[in-house]
DNA sequence: TTTAGCACTCAGGGCGAATGAGTGCTAAAA
DNA sequence: TTTTAGCACTCATTCGCCCTGAGTGCTAAA
């Protein structure tokens, strides 16, 4: 079943125009159309078969049409043409990504929030590690009662805790298990701690080892944690400025459930080959996202680490827009923490 | 001026009332409940008289009363009866309170995605500390050509960064400089490092000499950090569930002012005595809450520094069970943050 | 195959009447 | 002097109604 090109056409206008004014488009206005050629009464037939296909809906009998689900999809797959940046967008997405690298999570929200003014969409940024494990191990003596532990993993991501205690620390029993540490745990992903090589690592830290449970238990901590992807959801406000979320419960509704840990199913579905990918509406696996398209896109942080940036939105969304920008952020993303440096600044000659 | 009882008596009525149903109150409905002796007539005189007295306002001429700014005020000041926690909500309470001690900045998250749940309504969580100095320096030889700077700060903040260098560095002259700054640059706030200071660092420091400005670098970006509060605000979305937010236009204007730095105003206004703070609608400075209110409390972090907890909502709002729950909160976090240790769990017999 | 024309459908806006909750005032009762 | 019953009046809200106009499908001519 391939459509004709006038069909292709009809198709794509309906779903563009659509989507600028979220509206259902009617025959008459597309016959209007400067580079539309035939009358309003041949669209009228051509789109009674797009919807008979399946690609067009009717909210009712005398409204024009809006695309469906299908017809998202199809437009996404073969007839949405790409979005170029143009010189300013380009400008001043690097100019909004000049983000000091601070921490990892303030970077990760700061990214959030920026897509979210880009799309003006809700955004989530997330992130997952595969095989984390511990690079190196530091213990620092903060006082008395208590020491700093500091463990740096294999996404050279660096973590401490400052670790209070009811008996003495002494400087030496800090040194011995920091060297045993090093010697014992690193490399050595949080699964493989079996409790053989703990109390391996206990005897060999001799006086010190009533500290291993502790540190052990913190490291795995902090393992998991990197492990396990963490989730940060900005700009849920922008949601309101859309009209299909005039209605005060549809808004509640989706934004409640976002809130939740609803999202960390999404990531499941992200395993294709396309570096964005795109959910509309019923695509969803949860329910509450059935009217909802999700756009996402991965981005890699080094050492197995991966970043996802998504957007969560209408189904009536600009699709073109949104995946160019996520794709430029994610490329730009990618470099920065692949290199430790912004994307070429691009500077114009004006 | 002072009000009779029968007077106080209606005003506490009908604030609570109000806050109850979210609809003007009228004199039939104060007449009809149960320990009311008095007819809906002399119950009109006296609204009348309070409107005179600008305790109460009138929507339109047919509607019942509902309580004015100055209403609130006094409400609040002289009316409102405290509001006891149950056994059950303390317990729960304190359930939700089990946070695990993560890093600082997760803990007030999620202290303030509690009090959001707790009082459905947004809530934010700030810091503030004042005079924060370095404790102790540390670096940890990371790789070549990188090391981890850890800096624990007077407030028991512990914080590190990964710093990479175009040059190798040695071990030994991570020592040297580590000595060095612990010598010269602990328990000094950053406004005293002078360049004379500095100076005299990066002499002593020999051949590690070019690492002092990076070192410092980030150090006062950590003090600087930890001075400025730091905000995070939760449960944007729950506004939307109070009736004065159905209208689309107005939630959204509010939340989107919240997500705006607006709030870092607010604790300039906290420097009073009562522990509880509330700022009713007009009452405000920013004139964005002019018709909303905020509830707010201190807590003490220990060492300097101060947190604050608050929510905000519509100025009809259930000051008695947001203030006492706010308290019980501030309470129960400053214990915690001091000892290490839960509240008494009030364990009940059953 | 395309287009003009026409009858038909139906959501949304505007309008007026009906509803009823609530008031203020007056005059009688306590 | 204070309280209460009664009554006329106000006015936001709801509902039903009609009208309008955008949009459709179908038919017959180009």
């Amino acid at each position: 079943m391939e459509l004709t090109d006038r069909k292709q056409k009809l198709l794509r206008i309906i779903v563009e125009e659509y989507i600028r004014t979220a509206e259902p488009v009617g025959s008459k206005a597309i016959a209007a159309m400067p580079d539309v050629t035939f009358s309003s009464a041949t669209i009228r037939n051509e789109m009674a078969e797009l919807t008979q296909l399946g690609l067009l809906e009717q909210p009712h009998t005398s409204a024009g049409r809006i695309p469906s689900a299908a017809g998202y999809r199809l437009y996404i797959d073969e007839l949405m043409q790409d979005y170029r940046l143009s010189v300013d967008e380009t400008k001043s997405l690097n100019q909004a990504m000049e983000l000091k690298m601070q921490e990892f999570d303030k970077t990760m929200t700061q990214v959030g929030k920026m897509v979210s003014k880009l799309t003006n969409l809700p955004a989530y940024t997330l992130t997952s590690a595969t095989n984390t494990t511990v690079k190196k191990f530091e213990l620092i003596m903060a006082g008395e009662h208590s020491f700093i532990l500091v463990v740096m993993t294999s996404g050279e991501v660096v973590k401490n805790k400052l670790i209070k205690l009811p008996l003495s620390v002494t400087e030496t029993d800090l040194k011995l298990l920091s060297a045993v540490l090093n010697a014992t745990l690193t490399e050595i992903p949080a699964e493989d701690f079996t409790p053989e090589l703990l109390d391996k690592v206990s005897r060999a830290a001799g006086s010190a080892a009533s500290l291993v449970p502790i540190v052990v238990d913190y490291t795995t901590q902090v393992l998991a944690e990197l492990q396990k992807s963490e989730i940060w959801l900005t700009g849920q406000t922008r949601l309101l400025g859309q009209p299909e979320y005039r209605d005060i419960e549809k808004a509640e509704k989706l934004l409640s459930t976002l809130d939740e840990d609803m999202i960390s199913n999404l990531p499941a579905t992200v395993n294709r080959d396309s570096p964005v990918q795109i959910l509309v509406g019923p695509e969803n696996i949860a329910k509450e996202l059935k009217e909802t398209s999700v756009v996402m896109t991965r981005f890699d942080i080094g050492d197995g680490m991966q970043g996802l940036i998504g957007v969560v939105g209408p189904t009536r969304m600009d699709y073109a827009k949104v995946t160019a920008r996520l794709s430029y952020f994610a490329e730009s993303l990618g470099k920065m923490f692949g290199k430790h440096e912004l994307p070429e600044a691009k500077e114009s000659e004006e």
